[in-house]
DNA sequence: ATTTTTATTTTGATTAACCAAAATTATGTT
DNA sequence: AACATAATTTTGGTTAATCAAAATAAAAAT
């Protein structure tokens, strides 16, 4: 029932919720989220807040209902199952689903959704790495830690892929850099400002920080003994 | 490029071209097909003569032009490749992927279209036996005969359904009408307004002659020696 | 040849999304 | 506190797609 531009502005209040602890969302993320102006965010916000979608505080910003959860909770597990779909039944690269998929996330029935869903065998992240809502609406995070924040000698298996910008991934999928692939984090040189990785049967890469800063691992071995990681884990990511 | 509205309002001419023999679409029956009011498709339809889509003679209707024609086949072409995919690699019933097929036909990228196409060998027909264009526009259309006005003792193979009515669909099909089965014409009865036919490996059923003709068939033995068949046996089908 | 009926076009309005630029309010800085 | 800067809202306007009802033209019937 929702036009696919609600659809959009939910899942990107969504979205920015997840990254910011769940606080109200400032007008201006949101219109910059919806590449839109200022004034057009505003306005749709006061609609959205008359459907009962979203609260509105003027001045202030947006956050949204159970109602408005809901639903952006649908859109983000049906964008998800189509990149997963599209990766494994019709071959797509994983560098070009999320287009297609900002696209056909408004317009697969429940119906194909959950045929889709069967099919791929009730997965629970896309191809990026990004976990797939249930059809309840649960989304499962694991804790992961940036690998910019990840120390020589650590063992770590990649989590999730924080940036959908097809030459990025194409780029580190080159090197074996994709989410469940294990590496071993060679060397992090603050002074540098690079961290060497090797992914198992890969050979070794090394990535400046802010490209390490885009990926966020599980560690699972040789847990270094130094301060807790700091850097912001969480994705935006679709 | 063409908003969706347009390539619908262009599929329709399409179709009813193919019905009427090529002739200018009035815009009544436009109209109709769109299910708008006359006026907006009056002035719809001078947009798209601007466009250049359409040629529109004023008080008479209006016809594609090439341009217009390839669009709305490349439409058709989407519509009917995403039906046999959802039926043959989803599983959903013939009898429902009409209605999906008629919003993912705007929304599927031609990347997308030809890995379905490859998926599914290059089908040349979609469930209801209508024809699939090539990518590069061509339709091959077969010649059939309707059902309506075959004879006693032919046996013929089921062509085109030329209904897409959900019941209707799923009525023909629990009896073993579908395209591509072999059925033999075991009475035509024209006071009793009827047909009876036998479907391979089903049991016998009888049609009446409203019902008949939104079948049509390829005669294969018993060509009987009677007079021209007359009823049209064109679909509008998508 | 009129009159009636039907088909088509025109007119005037509406709705969802949007933008640019002006007005307002809040925040930060001297 | 006063001023400057940044964020937000308001205002006025646009475009695509639609409708209802009035006006017009063509076709059919008398
Ligand atoms: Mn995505
Ligand atoms: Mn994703
Ligand atoms: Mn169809
Ligand atoms: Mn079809």
């Amino acid at each position: 029932m929702p036009s696919s531009t609600v659809e959009n502005y939910l899942k990107q209040i969504f979205l920015e919720q997840q990254i910011n602890g769940n606080d109200i969302v400032a007008m201006g993320k949101l219109s910059e989220r919806m590449e839109v102006s200022p004034g057009t965010a505003t306005s749709m916000v006061k609609l959205l807040d008359k459907s009962g979608l979203v609260n509105y505080e003027p001045r202030n910003g947006s956050i949204l209902t159970n109602k408005g959860s809901e639903i952006a909770i649908h859109v983000l597990r049906r964008h998800r199952l189509i990149e997963l779909f599209l990766v494994k039944e019709l071959g797509l690269d994983w560098s070009e689903v999320h287009e297609e998929a900002e696209t056909l996330e408004h317009s697969i029935s429940d119906k194909v959704l959950e045929k889709i869903d069967i099919k791929l065998g009730h997965p629970s992240v896309d191809p990026h790495g990004d976990p797939i809502p249930s059809a309840e609406g649960k989304i499962e995070r694991k804790k992961l830690v940036n690998l910019a924040d990840c120390h020589a000698g650590q063992v770590a298996r990649i989590g999730r892929i924080l940036d959908q910008n097809s030459e990025f991934l194409k780029f580190i999928n080159k090197y074996g850099i994709r989410p469940g692939q294990i590496v071993e984090i060679k060397d992090h040189d603050t002074i540098a400002d690079a961290v060497n990785l090797a992914p198992k049967n890969n050979q070794p890469v090394t990535l400046g920080m802010h490209a390490a800063s885009k990926i966020s691992v599980e560690i699972i071995d040789k847990s270094s003994k130094n301060e807790i990681n700091k850097r912001q884990s969480q994705s935006s990511n679709t």
